[in-house]
DNA sequence: TACAGAGTTGTAATCGTTACAATGCTATTA
DNA sequence: TAATAGCATTGTAACGATTACAACTCTGTA
């Protein structure tokens, strides 16, 4: 899926979801930044461009984008709620030790089991935990 | 696996963690109530038994439990931490209307890509939104 | 009986998030 | 251009789950 800024700006129009600047900014930061960053990274960085800019605007920009299906939450910890611009269906793994999140490719669709066939899946999430590669090797040089 | 309060008795000992009667209650509601319950309910429910329980005493079993691997933390939702005796891999089905949290087989082993040969995988966790067949069919009762 | 160590308790602090009211902006109409 | 309505933004205050911390209690040992 094409998920660049125009595409985006494009979409917000036929969901009749206005496009402030701020709006357009966070989005954009969505776009060039792929890591997944919580409300409290997009706030302190759009605020060098946008001074005035308050929280209670990303927050609600965010959960606008949200709603319309543009951005998916991702919770993986308590207290680090997490946005990503990518809504196609993936998997997110969690460094425990230098907290980076990978996203990896999952086909969870081939394996919904025949007991949730009467329910109506909406949203579907897979998370890992545990230790990235870089994290692995350095402690191995320690030992 | 056996998940009875006696299994989970011995587990404990083995793991040298001593035995008050708050941590027992706590492992015993945990045991009864397979119902992926948050802090609140437990202590609301161990406080009729327990009239000067701590909410803090209950953060901290939960978190030594956890610890020692015999519950899993299940955080779908933001501020609504869940716990888990059944640490058996499996997913976990909230249904937005009714708030259920349902459980269900899947073998996310089988699936894990080529992309993460590198990582080590402590915890794995996949959970399902949307609606169960008992909310699914009492909306359609109002069509 | 004294003591040490661990567990429990209650209060206060923390921090992400939300509620709310005031202000600002924008598009439409006359 | 001016007036107006409606939505967006802002800042502060409130909220609520969780954690920090210090005092107290319990248990087992010598």
């Amino acid at each position: 899926m094409d998920l660049t800024f125009e595409y985006l700006k494009k979409k917000l129009k036929t969901k009749n979801i206005s496009l402030s600047y701020q709006r357009l900014k966070v989005l954009e930061y969505l776009t060039q930044n792929r890591c997944h960053p919580t409300v409290e990274q997009i706030f302190t960085e759009l605020q060098k461009d946008i001074p005035t800019l308050s929280k209670t605007t990303v927050y609600n920009t965010l959960r606008i984008l949200a709603e319309a299906g543009l951005v998916k939450v991702i919770i993986i910890e308590d207290k680090e709620t997490r946005y990503d611009i990518d809504t196609e269906d993936h998997g997110h793994f969690k460094c425990e030790c230098c907290g980076t999140i990978f996203d990896f490719p999952i086909d969870i669709d081939s394996l919904i089991p025949e007991d949730l066939s009467k329910f109506k899946i909406n949203d579907k999430n897979v998370y890992f935990k545990g230790l990235c590669p870089e994290c692995l090797s350095n402690k191995n040089e320690f030992k």
